[in-house]
DNA sequence: CGGTTCCTTGAGAGAACTCAACGTCGGTGG
DNA sequence: CCACCGACGTTGAGTTCTCTCAAGGAACCG
């Protein structure tokens, strides 16, 4: 494959990027450089400063998460935020849509973040070209949907908690110092629980020696506890204490 | 194409199949016989005889749901089942595992069902030479997500209930008499209701007009209530009474 | 400094749960 | 034909977890 092909500079950065999931880093050289010269452009995005996308808005593309954090999110009627989704660097916004033709959330950015740009009208023939590439998107929307499903029971305010750290933990990939990048309201939010509650059930973990809350940092230290707290909602986190249930 | 190309049996059954959305009625006809080809064979499921899946099983198939209703569920430490979906005809089974190599839930029988067969090991090589049939795959994946998130959200009993009634309806296609293929309480443990939260709030809707119950059958009266009541939960239910929100 | 956002803590309220009991229906077998 | 049984549905009473409302403290920023 020709080192110069367009779009250079897009090329050139992708050369450099961080995200070692992305698919521009796939071992499938042609796919990656087919992807890579497929991207359209980066974006930075600021937290509060527009949206990446509007529910309603027409699709036309995908994001592929370079850096920061992004959530996608409803507003009902009453004007209340319900956060369906928290996006780390690897992950690609929109697979939820697109088996549609427009958003059905809005998605904005937790810090201050960058995107790939990644248009649908080259991406769809590019799949057709390259299958590699339409396996990927199907296991990563596959992952999500089993994450979704997982997180969907109806859990304890503790296990929701635990399920979330340990998976941040691992996304993050930071060891047991987590710095969560979004406040507590929109951990509450995503979990469907108040900000006073996640707040409240932090010190209670807290109190009863499972983690220690500092500088707005959480600190895992009973990884076991949380482990087990953690084990019905039945997502991955990591390194697992538990044996597997039959 | 021959029409006589193995295995005859399942094909010639395919081409008489009730399924209007499985991958063998494919518009695209050379899809539509390599999809018929790969069929394995096809398996009667009955409500408490036996699974499909037992949580932790290697992938070795999916499943294409011919007739009846199937639930994908987890059971916990206690013993306690958590159902994570049901199947109707024409749902692929374990679109959430693809990505991975074993089940994440067992999957059983609701009431006397039957399936289609999708072996893994020829699916795969499938969707490389049938791009279309990726496709497929990835947009009823990324349709399930967008399922998993919209009814993932804390929601009133109403309000799911309310969501689940137009939605079965719209899958069972049966008009405004639903009789519903499983007992309250696996709708309950499916939205995360109690039996008796089920059981009084269809009473509650009733009470109010909403709708009718009679002989094991629910008949929808006002529907634009209960799109009223189901706009929250945002799913597609068929014809929605309400402006769509900006 | 104000002002804002975020976090924390307390008190009361409410939606759904659990426990318990009873009614109904469809099968099975005497 | 009727008695029995189990599964399912219904209804009531009390409990619980989480929410809402209210208020105050801490951190950050112009």
């Amino acid at each position: 494959m020709p080192f110069d092909a367009a779009p250079q500079t897009v090329k050139a950065d992708c050369l450099v990027c961080p995200v070692q999931t992305c698919l521009a880093r796939s071992a499938n050289c042609k796919e990656a450089d087919a992807w890579t010269a497929m991207l359209a452009a980066r974006q930075p995005m600021m937290p509060g400063s527009g949206a990446l996308s509007r529910c309603g808005d027409p699709l036309r593309n995908l994001y592929s998460v370079r850096g920061g954090c992004l959530k996608s999110y409803t507003v009902d009627a009453d004007g209340n935020e319900r956060i369906r989704g928290f996006y780390l660097p690897g992950d690609l916004v929109g697979l939820d849509v697109m088996a549609g033709g427009s958003w059905l959330s809005n998605v904005g950015a937790v810090v201050p973040s960058q995107v790939c740009v990644v248009p649908l009208a080259e991406l769809r023939p590019l799949m057709s070209i390259h299958p590699g590439v339409a396996m990927r998107m199907l296991e990563q929307t596959s992952r999500e949907l089993a994450l979704a499903l997982a997180v969907s029971g109806d859990y304890s305010a503790e296990q929701r908690l635990a399920a979330f750290l340990l998976r941040m933990r691992a996304r993050l990939e930071c060891g047991d110092l987590i710095r969560l990048p979004m406040p507590q309201r929109d951990v509450g939010n995503y979990l469907r629980l108040a900000t006073e509650t996640v707040c409240r059930t932090l010190k209670s973990l807290e109190r009863r020696g499972c983690l220690s809350l500092a500088d707005k940092a959480i600190h895992i230290v009973d990884e076991a506890a949380l482990c087990a707290l953690a084990d019905p909602v039945g997502i991955e986190c990591g390194a697992s204490f538990l044996p597997k249930a039959a």
